[in-house]
DNA sequence: TCGAATAGGGAAAAATTTATCCGTATTGTT
DNA sequence: AACAATACGGATAAATTTTTCCCTATTCGA
């Protein structure tokens, strides 16, 4: 595993929740979770376009922020269910802010985002 | 300029928010722009944990994407201001709820922060 | 005249994040 | 017997982000 090399900020509230949630995937897993899709493969098929070795990464590091439980169920083939912790719940809002926004202004976004790639339209 | 070499993702509203607000200080910009520190040198002392050269560039992409202007005065020594667009003020109240989740649930997110920086307290 | 403040870019290094590829293990199905 | 599904980790490469260092330019004040 990478070891971090530089101290957190950890000055204010953006900074604190940058810790936490800074991970390309990390809103879409709480979000999917929340939603009920709770194994491992549910999520990896919910967000193809993420790599399965990131999407442990990122489950491992909201569960070490106690925002995920992970449940081991000792059967075959393995079984793994990750829940929101109560904690983990009060980011739900947070994110649904955040993901309202990004709906509604979407066509705004991809205009401006797509100005960065000009060999497309 | 660093060119990017894989085309972002744009499938739902997390997708479009993170192509304009993934960036270690870009909220933290918009923040301070919108509470009337305007000025580069301003803004530099409202972080100084961020490099003056990140400052620049993340406000360069702030302005590519629209969410706040860039004023040049003629005057010597140059003088720039930055100011919110009517679209990057629609963000305000986004970021709001963001960085008050962080300042409620700030006791929960330092100790679990620093689980991750075992050298330290 | 020297230094501070202003604004900002280039180049390169360092840090970090993400992707790719390969390997482990078990059970059930074809 | 081979293969898919399940879950996960190591090693390495690639991509991206951020830092560090150095440079330009102008004006004001000591």
């Amino acid at each position: 595993m990478y070891e971090k090399k530089t101290f957190p900020n950890l000055n204010c509230g953006l900074d604190l929740v940058g810790e936490v949630l800074y991970g390309k995937w990390k809103m879409r897993l709480l979000w999917f979770i929340n939603e009920g899709y709770l194994r491992p493969s549910e999520l990896q098929r919910k967000i193809p376009d993420a790599s399965r070795r990131v999407i442990n990464i990122q489950l491992k590091e909201l569960e070490e922020h106690e925002l995920v439980i992970r449940t081991i169920y000792p059967v075959m083939p393995p079984k793994v269910e990750y829940s929101l912790t109560a904690f983990g719940k009060t980011l739900i809002p947070v994110i649904a802010a955040i993901g309202n926004w990004g709906d509604e202004y979407q066509d705004s976004l991809k205009r401006v985002i797509l100005k960065g790639y000009p060999q497309l339209s």
